[in-house]
DNA sequence: CCATATACCTGGCAGC
DNA sequence: TGCTGCCAGGTATATG
Protein backbone atom coordinates (compact mmCIF):
# COMPACT_ATOMS: atom_id res chain seq x y z
CA UNK A 1 0.00 0.00 0.00
CA UNK A 2 1.95 2.91 0.95
CA UNK A 3 4.82 4.46 -0.89
CA UNK A 4 6.55 7.70 0.19
CA UNK A 5 3.63 9.51 -0.19
CA UNK A 6 1.52 7.60 1.89
CA UNK A 7 4.05 7.35 4.76
CA UNK A 8 4.79 11.05 4.41
CA UNK A 9 1.18 11.95 5.03
CA UNK A 10 0.76 8.71 7.82
CA UNK A 11 4.38 10.84 9.48
CA UNK A 12 2.13 13.93 9.30
CA UNK A 13 -0.93 12.91 10.47
CA UNK A 14 0.29 12.13 14.07
CA UNK A 15 3.87 13.29 14.66
CA UNK A 16 2.98 16.91 16.53
CA UNK A 17 0.20 14.55 18.84
CA UNK A 18 2.66 11.81 19.66
CA UNK A 19 5.77 14.27 20.21
CA UNK A 20 7.24 13.90 23.87
CA UNK A 21 4.38 11.24 24.84
CA UNK A 22 6.03 8.74 27.56
CA UNK A 23 4.88 4.96 26.08
CA UNK A 24 2.97 3.40 29.28
CA UNK A 25 2.34 -0.16 27.64
CA UNK A 26 3.50 -1.73 24.07
CA UNK A 27 1.51 -5.02 23.31
CA UNK A 28 2.60 -6.95 19.96
CA UNK A 29 0.13 -9.42 18.31
CA UNK A 30 1.22 -12.02 15.44
CA UNK A 31 4.62 -11.94 14.37
CA UNK A 32 5.30 -9.27 12.02
CA UNK A 33 8.31 -9.32 9.08
CA UNK A 34 11.27 -9.14 11.75
CA UNK A 35 11.01 -9.11 15.65
CA UNK A 36 11.13 -6.20 17.63
CA UNK A 37 14.37 -7.23 19.01
CA UNK A 38 14.04 -7.13 22.33
CA UNK A 39 11.20 -7.38 24.91
CA UNK A 40 8.20 -5.21 24.52
CA UNK A 41 7.49 -3.98 28.12
CA UNK A 42 11.54 -3.09 27.76
CA UNK A 43 10.20 -0.24 26.26
CA UNK A 44 7.62 1.08 29.21
CA UNK A 45 8.61 4.59 30.24
CA UNK A 46 10.58 5.25 26.75
CA UNK A 47 9.48 8.84 25.68
CA UNK A 48 9.29 9.65 22.10
CA UNK A 49 11.33 12.43 20.97
CA UNK A 50 10.33 12.91 16.88
CA UNK A 51 9.00 10.82 13.99
CA UNK A 52 11.38 10.83 11.52
CA UNK A 53 10.63 9.33 7.59
CA UNK A 54 13.51 7.28 5.56
CA UNK A 55 12.24 6.35 2.66
CA UNK A 56 9.44 4.25 3.57
CA UNK A 57 10.73 4.28 7.01
CA UNK A 58 9.33 5.88 9.83
CA UNK A 59 11.69 6.19 12.70
CA UNK A 60 10.93 6.93 16.13
CA UNK A 61 13.45 8.38 18.16
CA UNK A 62 13.25 7.64 21.51
CA UNK A 63 15.17 9.14 24.38
CA UNK A 64 16.88 5.52 24.37
CA UNK A 65 17.58 3.81 21.10
CA UNK A 66 15.15 4.33 18.08
CA UNK A 67 12.15 2.28 16.63
CA UNK A 68 12.12 1.14 12.96
CA UNK A 69 8.58 1.12 11.34
CA UNK A 70 7.63 -0.41 8.08
CA UNK A 71 3.57 -0.36 7.00
CA UNK A 72 4.99 -3.05 3.95
CA UNK A 73 2.01 -3.60 1.65
CA UNK A 74 -0.98 -3.35 3.56
CA UNK A 75 -0.13 -1.51 6.96
CA UNK A 76 -1.69 1.37 8.18
CA UNK A 77 -1.09 3.46 11.59
CA UNK A 78 -3.76 4.82 13.79
CA UNK A 79 -3.09 7.17 16.54
CA UNK A 80 -5.88 8.39 19.01
CA UNK A 81 -6.86 8.52 22.59
CA UNK A 82 -8.95 5.74 22.77
CA UNK A 83 -9.09 2.36 20.46
CA UNK A 84 -11.57 0.34 20.13
CA UNK A 85 -10.86 -3.57 21.15
CA UNK A 86 -7.80 -5.04 18.92
CA UNK A 87 -9.21 -6.54 16.28
CA UNK A 88 -7.15 -9.87 14.53
CA UNK A 89 -5.13 -7.54 12.24
CA UNK A 90 -4.09 -5.18 14.48
CA UNK A 91 -0.14 -6.06 15.82
CA UNK A 92 0.91 -3.50 17.89
CA UNK A 93 -0.70 -1.38 20.31
CA UNK A 94 1.79 1.54 21.39
CA UNK A 95 -0.14 2.96 24.54
CA UNK A 96 1.34 6.57 25.60
CA UNK A 97 0.18 8.97 27.94
CA UNK A 98 -1.02 11.18 24.84
CA UNK A 99 -2.95 8.21 23.18
CA UNK A 100 -2.45 4.77 21.43
CA UNK A 101 -0.43 4.16 18.12
CA UNK A 102 -2.03 0.87 16.77
CA UNK A 103 -0.49 -0.89 13.57
CA UNK A 104 -3.14 -2.85 11.63
CA UNK A 105 -1.43 -5.14 8.55
CA UNK A 106 -3.16 -8.06 7.33
CA UNK A 107 -0.16 -9.34 5.28
CA UNK A 108 2.23 -8.88 8.01
CA UNK A 109 4.82 -7.20 5.48
CA UNK A 110 5.28 -4.64 8.01
CA UNK A 111 7.82 -4.16 10.60
CA UNK A 112 8.56 -2.58 13.83
CA UNK A 113 12.26 -2.92 15.00
CA UNK A 114 13.99 -1.64 17.76
CA UNK A 115 17.67 -0.25 17.34
CA UNK A 116 19.98 1.38 19.77
CA UNK A 117 20.67 4.13 17.05
CA UNK A 118 20.03 5.13 13.58
CA UNK A 119 23.99 3.79 12.74
CA UNK A 120 23.28 0.45 14.73
CA UNK A 121 24.10 -2.55 12.78
CA UNK A 122 21.28 -3.45 13.17
CA UNK A 123 19.43 -0.28 11.97
CA UNK A 124 21.87 0.19 8.89
CA UNK A 125 21.49 -3.55 7.36
CA UNK A 126 17.43 -1.67 6.70
CA UNK A 127 18.62 1.80 6.24
CA UNK A 128 21.89 1.29 4.93
CA UNK A 129 21.85 0.85 1.06
CA UNK A 130 18.73 3.42 0.78
CA UNK A 131 19.43 5.88 -2.39
CA UNK A 132 18.34 9.82 -1.83
CA UNK A 133 15.63 11.61 -0.41
CA UNK A 134 13.65 13.09 -3.31
CA UNK A 135 11.90 15.50 -1.75
CA UNK A 136 14.45 17.52 0.74
CA UNK A 137 16.68 18.92 -1.97
CA UNK A 138 19.28 16.71 -2.11
CA UNK A 139 18.28 15.04 -4.62
CA UNK A 140 20.25 16.29 -7.68
CA UNK A 141 20.18 15.99 -11.30
CA UNK A 142 23.36 15.34 -12.04
CA UNK A 143 24.09 12.82 -9.69
CA UNK A 144 20.62 10.96 -10.57
CA UNK A 145 22.05 10.42 -14.40
CA UNK A 146 25.43 9.61 -13.54
CA UNK A 147 24.02 6.59 -10.82
CA UNK A 148 21.41 5.62 -13.99
CA UNK A 149 24.43 5.47 -16.28
CA UNK A 150 25.58 2.74 -13.76
CA UNK A 151 22.79 0.97 -14.70
CA UNK A 152 21.92 -1.97 -17.04
CA UNK A 153 18.14 -2.78 -16.43
CA UNK A 154 14.68 -1.23 -17.45
CA UNK A 155 14.38 2.32 -15.67
CA UNK A 156 10.82 1.18 -14.36
CA UNK A 157 12.80 -1.68 -12.15
CA UNK A 158 15.73 0.58 -11.29
CA UNK A 159 13.08 3.29 -9.92
CA UNK A 160 11.99 0.91 -7.72
CA UNK A 161 14.80 -0.55 -6.39
CA UNK A 162 15.22 2.29 -4.19
CA UNK A 163 19.23 2.43 -4.06
CA UNK A 164 19.52 5.48 -6.13
CA UNK A 165 16.48 7.37 -4.99
CA UNK A 166 13.74 6.36 -1.92
CA UNK A 167 10.18 6.33 -1.96
CA UNK A 168 9.46 5.41 -5.50
CA UNK A 169 7.07 2.25 -5.71
CA UNK A 170 4.72 0.72 -8.29
CA UNK A 171 2.31 3.35 -8.56
CA UNK A 172 4.31 6.18 -8.97
CA UNK A 173 7.33 4.62 -10.85
CA UNK A 174 4.56 4.44 -13.84
CA UNK A 175 3.20 7.78 -12.94
CA UNK A 176 6.49 9.74 -13.14
CA UNK A 177 7.40 7.89 -15.79
CA UNK A 178 4.14 8.79 -17.91
CA UNK A 179 4.81 12.28 -16.88
CA UNK A 180 8.23 12.48 -18.11
CA UNK A 181 7.22 10.76 -21.50
CA UNK A 182 9.80 7.53 -20.73
CA UNK A 183 8.74 4.10 -21.66
CA UNK A 184 8.87 1.99 -18.66
CA UNK A 185 11.82 -0.90 -20.53
CA UNK A 186 14.09 2.02 -21.69
CA UNK A 187 17.26 0.85 -20.04
CA UNK A 188 18.19 2.94 -17.72
CA UNK A 189 21.79 3.83 -18.93
CA UNK A 190 21.02 4.74 -21.81
CA UNK A 191 18.67 7.90 -21.25
CA UNK A 192 19.78 11.00 -22.88
CA UNK A 193 20.41 13.09 -20.42
CA UNK A 194 17.34 15.59 -21.26
CA UNK A 195 15.12 12.76 -20.55
CA UNK A 196 16.78 11.80 -17.30
CA UNK A 197 15.93 15.68 -15.91
CA UNK A 198 12.37 15.29 -17.50
CA UNK A 199 12.18 12.08 -15.13
CA UNK A 200 13.93 13.89 -12.48
CA UNK A 201 11.26 16.77 -12.30
CA UNK A 202 8.36 13.96 -12.91
CA UNK A 203 9.45 12.30 -9.50
CA UNK A 204 9.36 15.58 -7.72
CA UNK A 205 6.72 16.43 -8.81
CA UNK A 206 4.07 13.45 -8.53
CA UNK A 207 5.75 12.59 -5.14
CA UNK A 208 4.86 16.09 -3.70
CA UNK A 209 1.51 16.44 -5.39
CA UNK A 210 0.45 12.87 -4.21
CA UNK A 211 1.25 14.50 -0.30
CA UNK A 212 -0.63 17.12 -1.18
CA UNK A 213 -3.34 15.07 -1.94
CA UNK A 214 -3.09 12.89 1.17
CA UNK A 215 -2.09 9.54 -0.59
CA UNK A 216 -3.48 6.60 -2.72
CA UNK A 217 -6.25 5.24 -1.32
CA UNK A 218 -6.39 2.50 -4.18
CA UNK A 219 -8.13 -0.17 -1.39
CA UNK A 220 -7.84 1.19 2.23
CA UNK A 221 -5.11 3.57 3.08
CA UNK A 222 -5.95 5.73 5.57
CA UNK A 223 -3.44 8.20 7.67
CA UNK A 224 -3.22 8.11 11.69
CA UNK A 225 -6.36 10.49 11.59
CA UNK A 226 -8.19 8.39 9.67
CA UNK A 227 -8.53 10.19 6.38
CA UNK A 228 -8.43 8.68 2.80
CA UNK A 229 -6.11 10.11 0.01
CA UNK A 230 -7.10 11.43 -2.96
CA UNK A 231 -4.43 11.02 -5.02
CA UNK A 232 -5.74 7.93 -7.40
CA UNK A 233 -8.34 9.55 -8.67
CA UNK A 234 -6.08 11.78 -10.97
CA UNK A 235 -3.78 8.57 -11.77
CA UNK A 236 -2.70 8.84 -15.06
CA UNK A 237 -1.98 5.29 -15.99
CA UNK A 238 -1.97 3.17 -13.37
CA UNK A 239 -4.49 0.87 -12.75
CA UNK A 240 -6.41 2.44 -15.91
CA UNK A 241 -5.56 -0.57 -18.32
CA UNK A 242 -7.42 -0.95 -21.32
CA UNK A 243 -8.85 2.71 -20.41
CA UNK A 244 -8.01 5.91 -23.08
CA UNK A 245 -4.96 7.84 -22.39
CA UNK A 246 -5.92 11.18 -20.79
CA UNK A 247 -3.39 13.09 -23.20
CA UNK A 248 -3.75 11.00 -26.55
CA UNK A 249 -6.57 9.04 -26.13
CA UNK A 250 -4.93 5.91 -26.61
CA UNK A 251 -5.80 2.80 -24.58
CA UNK A 252 -3.54 2.25 -21.52
CA UNK A 253 -1.50 -0.91 -21.43
CA UNK A 254 -0.39 -2.85 -18.82
CA UNK A 255 3.00 -5.54 -18.42
CA UNK A 256 4.59 -7.42 -16.28
CA UNK A 257 8.13 -6.67 -15.17
CA UNK A 258 10.11 -8.32 -12.47
CA UNK A 259 6.72 -10.00 -11.16
CA UNK A 260 5.11 -6.07 -10.71
CA UNK A 261 2.41 -4.41 -13.14
CA UNK A 262 3.62 -2.15 -15.07
CA UNK A 263 1.01 0.82 -16.67
CA UNK A 264 2.06 3.03 -19.25
CA UNK A 265 0.83 4.60 -22.71
CA UNK A 266 2.42 3.14 -25.92
CA UNK A 267 2.18 6.80 -27.81
CA UNK A 268 2.81 9.65 -25.13
CA UNK A 269 5.55 6.76 -23.74
CA UNK A 270 9.04 6.59 -26.19
CA UNK A 271 11.54 3.50 -26.38
C1' DC B 1 29.58 -6.45 -7.90
C1' DC B 2 25.12 -6.80 -10.75
C1' DA B 3 20.49 -8.52 -12.21
C1' DT B 4 16.62 -11.31 -11.52
C1' DA B 5 13.67 -14.62 -8.93
C1' DT B 6 11.75 -15.96 -4.53
C1' DA B 7 9.69 -15.73 -0.16
C1' DC B 8 6.87 -13.82 3.31
C1' DC B 9 0.92 -13.47 4.37
C1' DT B 10 -3.99 -12.46 3.95
C1' DG B 11 -8.18 -10.85 1.61
C1' DG B 12 -10.85 -9.80 -2.39
C1' DC B 13 -12.43 -10.83 -6.67
C1' DA B 14 -13.39 -13.16 -11.33
C1' DG B 15 -14.63 -17.31 -13.18
C1' DC B 16 -16.59 -21.75 -12.97
C1' DT C 1 -23.17 -20.73 -2.87
C1' DG C 2 -18.62 -22.37 -2.71
C1' DC C 3 -14.43 -23.52 -4.62
C1' DT C 4 -9.91 -22.20 -7.21
C1' DG C 5 -6.61 -19.34 -8.94
C1' DC C 6 -4.82 -14.96 -9.38
C1' DC C 7 -3.78 -10.39 -7.95
C1' DA C 8 -2.34 -6.67 -4.61
C1' DG C 9 0.78 -0.35 -2.64
C1' DG C 10 7.39 -3.86 -0.42
C1' DT C 11 11.87 -5.55 0.09
C1' DA C 12 15.46 -8.70 2.27
C1' DT C 13 17.45 -12.72 0.72
C1' DA C 14 18.87 -16.38 -2.29
C1' DT C 15 20.54 -17.60 -6.74
C1' DG C 16 22.67 -17.19 -11.22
Amino acid sequence: MPELPEVEVTRRSFADRIQSARIVALHMGKPLRWPLGLPPQSLVGRRIEAVRRRGKYLLLDLDEGILLLHLGMSGSLNFAVHQPPAGPHDHMDMETDRGVLRLHDPRRFGAVVWAPSENSATAQKLLGHLGVEPLDGGFDVNAFALALKKRASAIKQVLLSGDIVVGVGNIYASEALFMAGIRPTVKASRLSKPRVARLHAAIVQVLARAVQQGGSSLKDFVSAEGKTGYFQLEAAVYGRAGAPCRVCSTPIRSMLQGQRTTFYCPTCQKP
